[in-house]
DNA sequence: GGCTGATCAATGATCGATCATAGTTCAGCT
DNA sequence: AGCTGAACTATGATCGATCATTGATCAGCC
């Protein structure tokens, strides 16, 4: 927050706003796995160049979400049992390399994390995923590594964790404890928070 | 290998050899930290249109070679100490993932890791880094986790490991009795490998 | 029928030109 | 001098058009 008390606001390209619509027309299954996504067509339907609409694929190539294939164009992923599998390994390690990195600054001092879990326990349906991720999301920023939280996010956690819940039915009730386990794990400087971090991430596994 | 005996012959595009143009001038200093790098004035030199520079661009700061700016181009990053500092906690996370997830291939049969580890010992200086680096990538991707390949890939581990040990000076010396420590670990199925590589690779760190 | 090569349509890759934004310069004012 | 804002410049973002590759279609031949 500024002097304005308003947000920073972003003056957002045409890419990036191209890439928002796409991703919701992934996620709410408008555009169907396999489905081309041609860019001729998008820019039409959409009053732009063809350029914005290459920028927002390369984007969603990088968030594994279409596959390209050089001279043939992008289509939606078939997202297959093996991707849900081989994500939550990589999530899980480098949150544990997270939960490591962040003992020092967390240690004793969670109440950053404490918000989180409250606002999850008062959150509905729809807004689970996104306070549980947001908690996750505080452990990485806690580490104080850039790389390591643009990594992250580059693994298009939200998303990904979404479909695979989606996809697998996965139960959430008992994640809400767990996330309290962590974060007293923190406070009492257990080093096997790391270790309890990793295995919690990768109770969502499928 | 195919029937041809020829290696897959990938046809690749303007923007791929832009970016490797831009990655030999970083390396080589010939694009100095802080310096522009302006899209028209790249493309006019080559004799190319803007796009395909932008696209080598934009590989470039995935990379995390140069910095952009919405609306204000992109220059040589400065490569900060913290930079190098938050590189290695990274890699070392992933690979200390892929070891363990590498362990059930490699138990027994680290044949393959062998093979690096005698080109590593018959290197001349300049392919040092090269042949160390294929010994990770032999873990990598017998991890068999095509999203950790991925990820681990994108961190850009050959330039940031060369810059970081051009930089630091680093000793190199003692590594490769390291990589036959690790292998031996695989070979015994130690569990510990995991932690093991995950402290050599720490021992690169500034 | 089944293979071969020519032709064609679709579309990604690239181009050259234009639009829009950020920084700079500088006259005009106080 | 120091501030203000208009005009200018450089350049990224976007556009519309063209080039080049790919896979499909189809006639000709065995």
């Amino acid at each position: 927050m500024n002097a304005l008390n308003a947000p920073a606001l972003v003056r957002t390209g045409l890419g990036d706003q191209i890439r928002q619509l796409l991703i919701d027309g992934i996620t709410s299954g408008r555009l169907q796995p396999g489905e081309r996504i041609v860019e001729r067509r998008i820019a039409t339907e959409l009053g732009v160049s063809q350029a914005p609409v290459r920028e927002a694929l390369r984007q969603l190539e990088a968030l594994r979400l279409v596959e390209t294939t050089p001279n043939r164009g992008a289509r939606v992923r078939e997202f297959t049992e093996a991707d849900f599998k081989e994500f939550f390994p990589v999530r899980a390690g480098l949150e544990e390399t997270a939960a490591n990195l962040a003992m020092p600054r967390l240690a004793g001092r969670v109440a950053s994390l404490e918000v989180h879990i409250e606002r999850l326990a008062a959150a509905a349906d729809a807004d689970v995923m996104r306070h549980s991720i947001a908690f996750h999301r505080e452990i990485v920023e806690a580490a104080g590594n850039r790389l390591l939280r643009s990594v992250w996010e580059s693994l298009g956690i939200e998303i990904w964790t979404t479909l695979s819940v989606r996809r697998h039915d996965t139960e959430l009730c008992g994640k809400t404890a767990e996330h309290i386990e962590i974060a007293t794990a923190f406070r009492d400087r257990d080093p096997a928070v790391g270790r309890l971090l990793h295995d919690h991430v990768m109770s969502y596994a499928p």
